[in-house]
DNA sequence: AATGAATGAGAGTTCATTCAT
DNA sequence: TATGAATGAACTCTCATTCAT
């Protein structure tokens, strides 16, 4: 009874998020207008906000969904006891792929998030700290191992690997006929010997 | 009328193009709003559009005014003879200079141009991919002379290069404290040699 | 469905338009929502439209509960054959008491009646002249008895004493520390003796 | 130049705050809707956003200027030289006056200011008080003379006089053909002398 | 060259009301 | 008897834009 209401309850609410994060990516926060996400997900606008109380509070959610996952998958990755490049590699995997597979959500995380309220955007910043955080460990630990070199800034490093994962996750989303795996493969071949011929 | 032709005219129509820039830098252009500009700009904001056909048509000008310098500076670069290490430094160089010297238009073309029309669009794209097909070729010119590897994918490492630049870019602007040129070093040095260690 | 017959629901009927009493009192009718309503008397907003038609209904019943028993009282005061100052004191006394005892129907009957439409107001306009001849009628038994001077106009008089009356009401709402007889008292003062110093 | 410019914005205020007046006196504010006021002013909806900043500002504005020549007036009175008689008259003049006028305005005062935030009902508050103390103080004086009597209760007397004057305000405004002096008569003969008969 | 005033379209939001369950 | 879900109309407010001066 209460539960299959429940249940419906948060089944449409998600679908409302995925909504709200497909006609955010596409328009920005500003340019969207509450019809367009209502009509998106198939009711009316006046219905949207027995889900949301308001259109903020919808931001807020779809980056909250947008980065959780994608946080937890960056923890497995960091305590796992593999090498410092298998480990690098899933993590711009598992950044990509996270574009790639269902994540407008992602997309408004990284684009929209700024206009939010200073309250509402702590939850978050502690989120996305959490994830760089991780990936410099990552860094530092493949610095004891001899994996990298000494003079690698490991706060620079991490901050590069997100932002270029971030620039070509863009262009992952605009262009579907991009080959997620060859993108991959680039990254981390930049990643780890840069361009420069050393024959 | 001759208006459209003086020196003053001229300049105050520059000085909106830039608090037009800085506007919609900070905010986004759909977060904007005409009055603003004009209050950045010290005028009324009836009377912006003595300068400006309409808002978009301000957002094309800041966008035009925010990668053309940039541009040209591209084609000095990839016209110059210098080795390709020395073009992949002065390329990183400008582009990053490029964000510290408050040209917020380079960051309003990056983040706010597809909310151009279409038809707005095209003279821009043209400009963004001269860019990136120079620095495309300058990949290529490095891989006939040897200074890169040979599997390196001309047209992925152009899109990595103009991504990471991005990317720091936006952290510059962000972070007033960050060193310039510290991250100019860091990020040639990802460029060419990647994080491994190769002793 | 014999449901509006049920004992049950006459209850939960009332306690409706105790509750919707409450609210239209706080917040005014326009002010008033019917969610908060029905939170309460602790249903959900839907449950309302099980006991009332419309909000507009409820604004009816509440201003009926609000009036009637009032009305009642005082055409027991009025057949009584007390003195007229006697009668006076118990017009007096019943009406503050009504506001004491937290009967905040009564001010909405006073403050919200109007946005009745005409033909509801009809029936509570007929209560509502009633009591205020009633009134009129002790204050003309006064002058055939010589209680009270031959250059009373009687018609000034009850309008006089609901006036007051009410307005102390509302003072006596708002402020829970007054004491209602010394209220009684200065009012009854005034009435039979007015300010001045007769001595 | 700027002044004409400045004297057409405040003509056109004022006329904004008095429609505001009448649409909020007959409907409540929370009835009452900002189309209405525009209408009643002859301008389009949105262009009332040119004079006010929210619809609350209107309420804000309506309530001040209602009670304001109200309480200079009162100064007046109060500061003046006459004998309490004359004092009591003026004022129960002056407030039932202001009623027929022009002053939807102190109505709205009166049934709407309880709709303001609190930060703004303050000023509103003051000069509330101010008319109360002012009329406690004549009570005072005709106490201290000897025109009233030594038990008249002088915090109760001035309350007693304003809901008085409210009520019949009230029926003043709802009613155009009573006749205002007799009500002036009926209600200054009720203050001094009551209804009892002392022949 | 600039402004004050106005406009109208469209936005976000609220809420009385309905109805299947 | 009561509720969850949805709706659509109405409302407040914002803003790009226009135009006489």
């Amino acid at each position: 009874m209460t539960s299959s209401g429940t249940r419906k309850y948060e089944q449409q609410r998600q679908s409302a998020i995925r909504s709200a994060a497909a006609v955010f990516a596409e328009k920005g926060f500003h340019g969207s207008c509450t019809k367009d996400i209502a009509e998106h997900m198939g009711i009316k606008q006046g219905s949207l906000y027995y889900y949301f109380k308001s259109k903020e509070e919808a931001l807020d959610e779809v980056c909250l969904y947008g980065i959780q996952d994608y946080v937890q998958h960056m923890e497995k990755i960091a305590d796992g006891d593999q090498t410092f490049e298998a480990k690098l590699i899933a993590t711009v995997t598992s950044h990509l792929s996270s574009y790639r597979e269902k994540n407008e959500a992602l997309k408004v995380y990284n684009d929209e998030r700024l206009y939010l309220p200073s309250e509402r955007r702590r939850r978050l910043k502690k989120l996305g700290s959490d994830y760089r955080q991780r990936l410099e460990g990552i860094f530092e630990n493949g610095k004891e191992s001899g994996a990298i070199k000494q003079s690698v800034d490991c706060h620079f490093a991490a901050q590069a690997v997100i932002g270029m994962c971030n620039a070509w996750g863009d262009l992952i989303v605009r262009d579907p006929d991009l080959d997620l795996f060859e993108v991959i493969q680039n990254c981390t071949d930049l990643l780890f010997n840069g361009f420069t011929n050393k024959s």
